[in-house]
RNA sequence: GCGCCCGUAGCUCAACCGGAUAGAGCACCAGCCUUCUAAGCUGGGGGUUACAGGUUCGACUCCUGUCGGGCGCGCCA
């Protein structure tokens, strides 16, 4: 519809230029938007007023002009130009009868476009520490994550859905020396166990099947693992903390050996990513790719990065370490690369990591992250400048945490408290489709309040059951229709569309047409808080309309167009759901 | 202290590169309905868009400052 208005509308100026009512060497994109109230029509435009500034007019007289040169058309039925000179377009019932025979037509595939050219586009996201389960925070990274993937898939774009493993870094050393102090303890050695390794008793579980796999060959008496190793201080301030975890690492391995030590390194990381996987697709949530951090060291991508940040001639070294001059790029304060100890930082890998995905060939490239990570922007876009990539192809969406409320009261979650955290614990108790779609329902750098009540409430305040139970509710229509022997005739249905000129359908009929412009917007923004939004304002259209009307009438022809109206409302209803991650219930 | 994000109706949130009278849902109030296809319908009140300036035909939107909330400022990841 906008296409055409928008040709209409350019006819109109063109024609204007040619007979010289009108300047010929302005150019201007033409702006079409769907009004906010319809006592300004279906769709409006600002051309008058934006061309008015350059051409030194009065905007109301300029759009007079236009509105004379406008071409016919049966899908206008009136043009008016109010306020400052927006010109209203007041389109005829038949414009938007059209939709539903696309809808029936297109089927899955209305909603879809081609806009994206299948240009090429990487999502990273989520991306957690494989160093325990996924909480409640990473949950609103998955859902949008994959929100943001399928809505860019449904625009015609090449998506790469990517998890980064961070299966190096001393995180992973604290996981492994926290496996293996409780595979100690669980075989009888008493070992007071480090503030600040892994607590949960998750690692008891990875422990025991350490003893599975490995038997006894692992166990070394506690006397000599902890000789020596600097005291615990859970009260002080955290380098003494550090120092003693360090130590015990370093224990760890020389008392183990590589390969042994491995082996309680891999056992943790194995156990948890595997968790990890199984609870991200059960949340219907799948990557194309795993990638491994590891792998980049072993590749030579890291040692390559920093040759090339080396050429570039932004680093250093002071004090031993070698820096990479962000600063130059308008970060904060410049940064560490190689470590005095010859160890590389995470950020290192972290621009090996984006040197790669470029080196791929992704034309865009969309990394998010949890909103304690913001700082981290800058840097990494720094980098890619000083190898020499674009930083512009790099998107960083932040995405804020969510506060979970339970009876009004703000949910603790804290480990201790007993109250839950993982993502798990909450799919259990609210399901995936309550949770895909209130982690949705926000744009993403929206602090979120999560109302747990609310997303298990079997009633219309939820908005996850308003918009299933309207699409249950037209498919238990359609099971009444074949009860009572009915007949539904999709041609004559389409024959017939014109009879559907009650408000109500008018109404449906108008949001329906709005959808792919929806899906557009949404994913072009990563937004798919709007595509949430447009499903709850459909099903409003349809629960009121079905309120108000019967569907299975006895005139015939009238019961086939209407049968058509609601079908195409139920396809569009699962259309967008399933962008969401949102199951389509045939009954609720 | 510096930086980033946020601040919109009582609550949770929208508002499409700056557009018309800032919109929904819940809650509240008032009528109607008590039935078909399942958990009703219709209407109403409610706002100095945190505050103060600025930019312009026009600002929730852009700029500056102030206040409030969140987060970040490691040779951790």
């Amino acid at each position: 519809m906008k296409p055409h208005l928008k040709n209409l509308l350019a006819n109109a100026v063109a024609g204007l230029q040619t007979t010289g009512a009108l300047s010929s060497d302005v150019r201007i994109d033409i702006e079409i938007e769907r009004t906010r109230s319809k006592d300004h029509g279906d769709f409006a435009s600002n051309v008058a007023l934006v061309l008015a500034a350059e051409v030194r007019e009065k905007p109301r007289d300029l759009a007079q002009k236009i509105v004379r040169a406008l071409p016919a058309s049966d899908k206008v039925a009136k043009v008016e130009i109010a306020g400052p000179g927006f010109i209203n377009f007041f389109l005829s019932p038949a414009a938007f009868q059209d939709v539903i025979r696309e809808i029936l037509q297109a089927g899955e595939a209305y909603g879809r476009s081609r806009t994206g050219g299948n240009r090429t586009v990487q999502v990273e996201f989520v991306s957690a520490n494989p160093t325990g389960p996924l909480h409640v925070g990473h949950g609103r990274g998955a859902a949008y994550g994959a929100a943001v993937a399928d809505l860019l898939t449904a625009v015609g774009f090449k998506v790469h859905r990517e998890y980064y493993v961070n299966d190096a870094g001393r995180q992973m050393d604290i996981l492994a020396i926290s496996v293996w102090l409780r595979y100690l303890e669980l075989n009888g050695e008493e070992i007071p166990f480090p503030a600040n390794g892994y607590q949960g008793d998750y690692v008891y579980d990875i422990a025991a099947a350490l003893h599975r796999e490995s038997g006894d060959a692992l166990l070394r008496p506690a006397a000599t693992v902890m000789h020596d190793i600097p005291p615990d201080e859970p009260e002080g301030d955290g380098a003494a903390k550090e120092k003693r975890i360090d130590a015990l690492i370093e224990r760890a391995k020389t008392l183990l050996g590589p390969t042994d030590y491995r082996r309680v390194f891999d056992i943790g990381l194995s156990v948890i990513l595997g968790d990890i996987r199984r609870d991200l697709e059960e949340f219907g949530v799948v990557y194309d790719e795993w990638f491994s951090e590891r792998s980049l060291t072993e590749s030579g991508a890291v040692e390559r990065a920093i040759e090339r940040l080396k050429k570039s001639g932004h680093v250093y070294e002071k004090e031993g370490a070698l820096w990479f001059r962000s600063t130059d790029y308008g970060d904060e304060k410049d940064r560490v690369v190689v470590r005095e100890n010859g160890q590389i930082t995470y950020f290192a890998s972290d621009i090996a990591y984006h040197m790669d995905k470029l080196e791929r060939g992704f034309e865009r490239v969309i990394d998010i992250w949890g909103a304690d990570h913001h700082g981290y922007v800058p840097r990494i876009k720094a980098a890619l400048a000083a190898i020499g990539d674009n930083p512009d192809k790099l998107d960083v969406l932040l995405v804020q945490f969510a506060i979970l409320y339970r009876g009004g009261e703000r949910v603790q979650m804290s480990t201790r408290s007993g109250e839950f955290v993982t993502l798990r614990e909450l799919r259990r108790e609210v399901g995936n489709d309550a949770a895909r779609f209130f982690y949705v329902m926000r744009k993403c750098e929206q602090h979120m309040d999560f109302d747990l009540d609310l997303a298990k409430s079997q009633s219309n305040d939820n908005p996850v059951y308003y918009v299933q139970y309207a699409h249950a509710r037209i498919c238990s229509v359609f099971k009444q229709m074949r009860e009572k022997n009915l007949p539904h005739d999709r041609e004559n249905g389409i024959r017939h569309l014109h009879l559907l000129t009650e408000p109500h359908e008018q109404a449906l009929m108008a949001t329906l047409s709005r959808y792919p412009e929806v899906v557009e917007s949404a994913a072009l923004a990563y937004e798919p808080h709007q595509l949430a939004q447009y499903l709850r304002e459909l099903a409003y259209d349809f629960h009121t309309y079905y309120n108000t009307h019967t569907f299975l009438v006895d005139s015939s022809n009238m019961r086939h167009a209407r049968l058509n109206l609601i079908d195409a409302g139920r396809q569009v209803i699962a259309n967008g759901l399933r962008l969401l991650g949102v199951s389509a219930p045939e009954t609720m």
